[in-house]
DNA sequence: CAACCATTATACTAATCGGTATACTGTTTG
DNA sequence: CAAACAGTATACCGATTAGTATAATGGTTG
């Protein structure tokens, strides 16, 4: 009866979990207090709202993954490897919280009018900022990427989010292999035919 | 009173746009027959459900970029012409209609298991061939891209999207200019530095 | 003219939605 | 020991949901 505040953190995993799989709208509070194993007001004790709950899953996550955006992006002497350490920061964290970047790609597509897309707004900018802070820094040290910053950082963010879409769709973790970002690197880096 | 077939293209028009900038679960039946201008009876006499107007909505669409797609890929002798041909029809295409390219995402990101992916996965699959066909011609043509087929797909498909979705949310049509497709394609082609 | 048929509206269902008023726990603290 | 406390449950709220039964249109065609 008082397993104290495991009931919140049952709340946030089964609520990632419910978000991730039948979508924000899809999911009824219900669904989620029942898989938590508690009832509504235990969960509005904890957060405010249904959506209260979501903007606590996602802060949580897109924290660490901000975190880990930022210590991969900032030693950038060496761009091949800085390239290398991005993909695999968000590869590694696809693999560990898959249904995280299910609910961020669900999320990050809604119109900007949206209230869920709002609530996650400054998450999304700020890994922008990341990644497109870390391109300037490389340009200054490859002058021949000056003037290409924000297109590299947009198409290197896509490629990314292609293949983990394509692992989240099909379970197989040789998409996000090591050997995978060797190959996506050189192709990022030096083009296709390479 | 009788503008005849006039309500059923309404009922696709509006179900588009409401089911781009809400969501599917975020709009109701009763919204969208309020923003046509009919009644309740009137939709059902059209679709079978709610669902069945979404799978029209996106038949109808995804059969044309589908036949478009198939047109700029079959001249595959030369490889940077036909990856400029399939760019456009792609940023046409979303400038031309980007309520369906909102929807698309939308749904493109949502779980295998979910009735609204599978609606929808046949188009996907069918576009994510065409890619993987266009890039396995060319390697008949260009012997250093074997090997590299689905990974060149991959990564095509991802460049595209991010732009599209962040022409999607900014209304900034020059991120699907033919200058920067033109600069896409050079460093898809050639890679970042070049 | 009469019968038909596609189309549309009024009015309704049963179920579910997000959220809450109230009361009852067990633990902590004055 | 008593009062305060966070945490939880029972039972409920008005609003909204997807979908429908029934009947009235209107034009078309025998």
């Amino acid at each position: 009866m008082n397993e104290n505040k495991d009931n919140k953190q049952e709340l946030l995993k089964v609520g990632l979990e419910l978000f991730a799989k039948k979508g924000f709208d899809g999911t009824s509070t219900q669904e989620i207090v029942d898989a938590a194993g508690v009832t509504k007001p235990t969960m509005y004790h904890y957060f405010a709202s249904k959506e209260g709950l979501l903007r606590e899953i996602l802060g949580v996550h897109y924290r660490e993954l901000l975190r880990e955006l930022r210590a991969a992006s900032s030693i950038c002497e060496d761009i091949p490897l800085s390239c290398f350490r991005l993909m695999r920061v968000y590869f590694d964290s696809a693999v560990r919280t898959p249904d995280f970047f299910r609910l961020r790609a669900g999320i990050m597509h809604r119109s900007g009018e949206d209230a869920l897309y709002t609530a996650a707004e400054e998450f999304i900018v700020t890994e922008r900022e990341i990644l497109l802070g870390f391109f300037e820094a490389a340009a200054v040290q490859a002058g021949n990427l000056r003037g290409k910053e924000s297109l590299c950082a947009l198409s290197f963010e896509g490629i990314i989010n292609a293949h983990i879409a394509t692992y989240l769709h099909s379970g197989d973790e040789s998409f996000l292999s090591d050997e995978t970002v060797y190959r996506l690197r050189q192709q990022f880096l030096y083009g296709i035919y390479s």
